[in-house]
DNA sequence: AAAACGCCGGTTTTT
DNA sequence: CCGGCGTTTT
């Protein structure tokens, strides 16, 4: 069946041999997902498995999403039937059945990693401790890190017997977990380690869930943490038909508590396994490559492989060196227009990669102002904006008024007149009562808080209200009436300021987002439209349309791929970073190496290598190497060598540019966001929000639209404000800007192109 | 209780 | 340089 027949020889064999364990070492651009896929297919359709024996994980959900639909296309609607899911939403689909086994009730909330940080801190303020000591950073970390290795408050207590800081850290890590339980809650690393702990001591459950999943396949394997490894072998431990896919080459999340052992043991940890190379690429061209092998050869790797591709051999890669940062982001906008021109690229083609988000500010500037459109992943993320936290702290506190954090949050968001003192009473009654402070507040005269007993009963009436209506009403209409009895959107608009003025469209994105939730989900609820924010974030939707130039992080560029692809600040000191120089730890610097492999292994025709003689970063100037991994490329594999070299280049007004910018950033950002605001900043600030739901309208692809029917006195529509008449038009090379009166929003210019204006008939 | 000031620290990021 | 946070000021 054409099933197989699209597959090559190792391919083919990493499919069809579905028993037992397989490990798949899949090179960059080796067809991983398909392999994935096609093995999901095959067991279904030819080997007969239904499909709800069947588990995938993934780490993202965009990886689940791409794996969804992949399958769907080959067989159709059985997949809806599978578990496919990232790590954290299939044990959260266990925990919510299973989760009393161990004392949590089941409508249990998790706490994301702000929360978890807040209260963190909280605990230890209240502890006396030295914040000096102990940070809430090196604590929120020491605690995940035992969690990552499952080791459980008294196991992590036994083992730091003797270190001193470690024991008080022991003492913190329980008055956390104590914590947590009390607001009904649970944090990222428990959803995977109470999973364990239930499988561990049930036997019923361990033997339930490993005889259901015949068959185990995991993604991203040489992501896997201790604790996910240990989960995976638990439920792979009836039928042991694992198969996982993954690339040590590609590991790049240590940081994280990712185990590349995990990969590499994996022969020890599954005994008969089978072990499956794909080597052939089919995603960038032999110059490429090769630049990508020579890089990588420099690191000991367990499974040696060598990738090969069919592709023409294309251009070398090429390498320039700048002056300065801004003179590097020039020469990336002149050899955008380039391309664009002689061999018809269009924006979305490219894509620049950094290795710090902080290096995006300098490329920002240069592309507003040669109107280069642009959109940037990561960054500020729409849920961790002020505005948006707060509204889900009052939807969270509606649903689950145990929730303390949430309460601290919005009891004084408006100002209500309860403030640092009357909340710390309420904290310490609610300690020394053992109930919510929601409950506390809500007999606030019982308790004696004379001072804010107004303002208390107001507000707990106001939650009250909420409470009753959250069952029968819609979850858009119960965040307008929240925002409405709360005063919140009210004492926003009293601000008047822009700033407020962006924080009520963002309020208003939200409320689309709720919208689209409720449209598209089986039984909308308020518990699950709260977990789905939770577990739901950015970088899952880096939808190919629209049309920009995309900016990242090389971290969050894992997994996909651009025709055109700009390695910038390959400098030492950046890339490799300095921390990682100054360690000398030879770990380390494989790891960033392995990152560069990742980097270069994204371009599919063009690779540029960019990095700059001198950069200011964090308020100094610092004047940098060219970066070890550049010369780990024989020279004549690359373009441009000799520039590196040549300390005498010189670009055009470096000096110039350079102080235009930091003299008048201001002014040129103000001027260029509104021109860009439909493009650049408006994907940025709501792509998580769409990330979510995934299922928002498709734009249209800027580059098709005929430009021709702008026209003075012509009536349009814009996403964002609204009608208006056009006033004029004027051509700005091989666009139009269009000059419009807005009826609520004023008097705006906008580029035809990207406006994405809308003719009202 | 809320605004203003001043210091420190600062890869990478998913869920 | 820039944001977050704790402290001081009004």
């Amino acid at each position: 069946m054409n099933l197989l027949e699209e597959l090559n020889d190792k391919q083919y064999e990493a499919v069809v041999n579905t028993e037992g364990p397989c490990l798949i070492i899949a090179g960059a651009g080796s067809g991983k997902t398909k392999v994935l896929t096609h093995k999901i297919a095959y067991l279904i359709s030819e080997k007969n498995i239904k499909p709800w024996d069947i588990l995938a994980i993934t780490f993202t959900n965009k990886a689940a999403n791409e794996m969804k639909s992949r399958v769907q296309n080959l067989i159709g609607d059985a997949v809806l039937d599978m578990w496919i899911g990232t790590f954290h939403s299939i044990c959260v689909r266990i925990l919510r059945k299973q989760i009393e086994r161990i004392g949590f009730s089941k409508d249990f909330i998790i706490f994301d990693t702000s929360d978890q940080k807040t209260l963190i801190k909280n605990i230890i303020k209240n502890a006396n401790l030295d914040d000096k000591i102990y940070s809430d950073k090196s604590v929120m970390y020491e605690i995940s890190k035992a969690k990552n290795e499952m080791q459980d408050t008294d196991e992590y207590k036994k083992k730091v017997k003797g270190d001193f800081r470690r024991e008080k850290i022991a003492e913190l890590y329980s008055e956390y977990q104590k914590k947590l339980k009390e607001n009904n809650a649970i944090d990222f690393d428990d959803i995977i380690n109470f999973t364990i702990k239930i499988l561990k001591e049930n036997d019923d459950l361990l033997s339930y869930y490993g005889n259901k999943f015949k068959y185990v396949l995991v993604d991203e394997y040489q992501d896997t943490n201790k604790a996910q490894f240990i989960l995976v072998s638990m439920l792979a431990s009836v039928n042991k038909n694992i198969t996982v896919v993954g690339d040590n080459d590609q590991g790049i999340y240590s940081f994280r508590g990712a185990d590349i052992s995990n990969i590499l043991n994996f022969e020890k940890d599954f005994p008969g396994s089978r072990i499956i190379k794909l080597e052939q690429n089919y995603r960038c061209t032999q110059s490429i490559l090769d630049a990508a092998n020579e890089v990588i050869k420099n690191n000991e790797t367990k499974y040696e492989k060598k990738l090969w591709t069919k592709n023409d051999k294309g251009n070398k890669p090429q390498i320039f060196r700048a002056e300065t940062e801004y003179d590097e982001a020039n020469y990336i906008v002149s050899q955008i227009n380039l391309l664009k021109i002689q061999e018809y690229y269009k924006y979305k083609d490219f894509a620049i990669l950094y290795r710090m988000n902080s290096q995006s500010r300098a490329i920002e500037d240069i592309f507003r102002r040669e109107n280069i459109p642009y959109k940037i992943v990561g960054g500020l993320k729409f849920y961790e904006r002020k505005e948006i936290k707060d509204i889900i702290a009052y939807l969270r506190l509606i649903q689950n008024s145990s929730d303390n954090l949430s309460l601290n949050r919005i009891i004084n968001e408006p100002k209500r007149g309860i403030g640092k003192t009357s909340l710390s009473n309420v904290e310490d009654l609610s300690n020394k009562n053992s109930i919510s402070m929601y409950e506390i507040i809500k007999d606030a005269a019982k308790y004696g808080l004379n001072r804010i007993y107004t303002s208390a009963k107001d507000f707990v009436d106001m939650i009250e209200e909420l409470k009753k209506v959250k069952n029968s009403i819609k979850i858009s209409e119960l965040i307008t009436m929240t925002l409405e009895k709360s005063g919140y959107l009210e004492s926003l608009k009293k601000e008047n300021t822009i700033e407020a003025e962006s924080r009520i469209e963002n309020l208003d994105e939200f409320l689309t987002v709720a919208m689209e939730y409720e449209e598209q989900a089986a039984e909308p609820s308020l518990n699950e439209f709260l977990e789905g924010i939770t577990l739901s974030s950015d970088v899952d939707d880096l939808d190919d349309d629209g049309n920009s130039v995309t900016l990242m992080t090389l971290h969050s560029a894992k997994g996909l791929e651009f025709p055109i692809v700009f390695l910038v600040g390959m400098e030492e000191g950046i890339f490799p970073g300095y921390r990682t120089i100054s360690s000398g730890d030879p770990n380390e610097m494989e790891e960033e190496r392995r990152l560069c492999y990742v980097g270069i292994t994204r371009a599919k025709e063009y690779l540029f290598f960019t990095c700059s003689k001198r950069r200011t970063i964090f308020g100094s100037t610092s004047y940098n190497e060219v970066s070890r991994f550049i010369k780990e490329i024989p020279k004549d594999m690359l373009d441009g060598y000799d520039n590196i070299e040549n300390q005498d280049f010189i670009t055009k007004d470096s000096y110039d540019i350079e102080w235009t910018y930091k003299n008048n950033y201001t002014k040129e950002k103000e001027k260029s966001d509104f021109i860009h605001s439909d493009n650049s900043n408006s994907t940025f600030k709501f792509r998580s929000a769409e990330s979510f739901l995934k299922s928002l309208n498709v734009k249209k692809d800027a580059e098709d639209i005929d430009l021709s029917k702008y026209k003075a006195g012509v009536r349009v529509y814009h996403k964002k404000f609204g009608e208006g008449t056009i006033n004029y038009v004027e051509e700005e090379g091989d666009d139009f800007k269009v000059d419009i009166e807005f009826e609520k929003f004023g008097h705006k210019r906008l580029m035809a192109r990207f406006a994405g204006l809308e003719i009202v008939e």
